[in-house]
DNA sequence: CGGGATCCCGATAGATACTG
DNA sequence: CAGTATCTATCGGGATCCCG
């Protein structure tokens, strides 16, 4: 048990690089906006405010669950308001804070490269599959 | 048999509704960029072409296996050039094609928002977790 | 040196059912 | 209406071995 095998070294190499990673900040938003839900919902609220049940909807898809994680991972981060209506049926109402409408601006961004660059990115894929090899 | 059940109309919206996601140009560049290592390799390649073992070194904690697998899918979408010489040991090189470069300006405008906002997500975060609720 | 093929495991998405 | 709890199936990704 003495020594340190390889994989063990290569092991804390790795743990290491995750930190490292996870302290980038860039890292920290790529894997926030990655998440398969949070760009479809902050797309959704960017018009405005919307309640739970009208996300779920327009989302169409998505499992409350998951819409409900989302939800409360985006308001952590401060990306969104929740609010509460203690109405006879309950109503809350999500709505982006300026720092998610912020993000939404960025997701436009990335939205007119992708329209932008697609075909080529078709195209260059179409090639590589047609090759011979 | 017969009647449709409630659970296979909603895997059918499902299932359209992911044609309709993987359809979408934005969200086919999400998924790409959002791969934990297509990030980290197009940043690593920006300053110039790497070897595929300088790549693995400078990436440390990547695998083989997911370094040769990013870098055949950014090859795939005209993001890279891979090109191979066969000196003795065998010598091969990755380099960004024009279409990488592009992104990797894409990523900067990434990168960029996310240093200019961690600290109001940050402190957002931490104020979330604080409260006694 | 630069990979491909295979096996395996932990994380997690999502379906389902229940609650205030 | 707006969630929560639980269980299961899937799958990304790492380890390992092998080849050209």
């Amino acid at each position: 048990m003495a020594t340190t095998t390889a994989a063990q070294q290569r092991e804390k190499a790795r743990i290491e690089y995750d930190a490292f990673i996870k302290n980038c900040p860039t890292n920290q938003l790529l894997d926030r906006i990655s998440d398969k839900w949070v760009s479809l919902v902050v797309c959704a609220l960017t018009p405005g405010s919307m309640r739970y049940s009208d996300l779920g909807r327009k989302i169409a898809g998505v499992s409350p669950k998951m819409l409900t994680q989302t939800l409360r991972s985006l308001e952590r981060d401060g990306l969104l308001t929740r609010t509460v209506t203690p109405s006879v049926p309950v109503r809350v109402d999500y709505e982006l804070t300026p720092l998610g409408t912020s993000l939404s601006c960025l997701l436009s961004a990335v939205k007119d490269w992708a329209e932008l660059h697609i075909e080529q990115v078709n195209k260059a894929r179409d090639d590589y599959d047609a090759e011979p090899s």
